[in-house]
DNA sequence: ATTCATACTTGACAATGTAAAGATTCAATG
DNA sequence: CATTGAATCTTTACATTGTCAAGTATGAAT
């Protein structure tokens, strides 16, 4: 049996965890390798071994942080119509943000993402699972090719920017973001008929 | 005369001006006070007898990038029928940030702004801006009051995500942008038309 | 000319990221 | 079981940073 006392047994995994958790409670900034050390009980030089810098653990909580992303956007589609699972996903999408404001700006700020436009969005994997869908509902109804692209940015752009702005508004009404996002992005408001009524 | 050797003259507007410059170059982070202070000629301590610590500085600072924001919106208006104006202005929102990527982070990070929902977008300036222009237009075209709210949340959310999106996509392309930009909010696509064809 | 508030400097300190060197443990080998 | 080597952790050290305290220089008012 190992000796914990010495040896932590996964400080690379209680790392990422207590950080996504210590950056969700008090922000990006307020987040130092020490004090993230220290709540995992060991040396401040100890996460050395896992990580060759701080933007390298960065690195690992961003990507921890994606795969929740992208797990809670695949959850918003089961059992769902495509369109009714389009709705379902621009709603998880903002609600994922609403509920770990941190995460938003953690996430968007550090600049790894790039999306590359000249073809479709990727290199992000949530945005890739967001525009895949989104194509197979203009697939189904047979929308001209030619204005996907600008389809799907306006779509992605509309729901992204919601999350921004529920962010600033505050995570005290996560229901009536919840209602308002679903309203919306609904078929009759956003697919259906225009912003003017 | 004064002594400019030991008395800078403007410290404060310097330190504001120089540190817009450095976070547009390295971004908010490899910003520091004592870079800054050395930046514009004088000890570490100096910016002290301006901003009473550094979150004061970047609080002026971001009421320095607001200013240049704002004017741009303004200038964007000129001339310009309200419809048309509202294509100029969202094409001004998003390549401001465009051209100015730091900005964007800067500005939406700090969380100073609060946007107040339950009534309409308030509590930063180019927000409202943005908002009584859409009003105007909304009240133009006698559309109805009660969904002013629903349609300036939606207006917002597309241009506020557009300059986002925008951003991850690189700068490379601001020309792009433009156009691209300018499209999507072009009256027949977004006001007359819907995202669906 | 004196006085004084303002603007600046110097020196200090604690917190932080990081590097180097050494200690401890685990696993594999003989 | 004893030895060895790699992995993990600790300790020590140092540069950078934000901030404070004490002191110095300047210009304006008296």
């Amino acid at each position: 049996m190992p000796d914990m006392s010495y040896h932590h047994g996964d400080l690379r995994t209680a790392m990422i965890e207590k950080g996504v958790e210590m950056i969700n409670e008090q922000g990006v900034n307020a987040l130092s390798l020490r004090k993230l050390a220290a709540a995992c009980g060991v040396s401040h030089a100890a996460p050395y071994s896992h990580f060759s810098n701080k933007d390298e653990l960065f690195t690992a909580i961003q990507k921890h942080i994606t795969d929740k992303f992208v797990t809670v956007l695949s959850e918003s589609l089961i059992g769902m119509d495509t369109l009714d699972g389009l709705q379902n996903m621009g709603c998880a999408y903002v609600m994922f943000f609403v509920h770990n404001p941190q995460y938003f700006h953690f996430t968007f700020n550090r600049m790894g993402i790039h999306i590359d436009f000249t073809e479709i969005p990727s290199g992000y994997e949530p945005f890739e699972l967001y525009r895949n869908n989104i194509s197979q509902i203009l697939s189904k109804i047979n929308y001209p090719q030619e204005l996907w692209i600008k389809t799907i940015l306006t779509h992605w752009a509309f729901v992204h920017g919601l999350a921004s702005i529920a962010i600033m508004n505050g995570i005290n009404n996560a229901g009536e973001w919840e209602e308002r996002v679903h309203d919306l992005l609904s078929k009759s408001y956003f697919l259906g008929g225009n912003q003017c009524g």
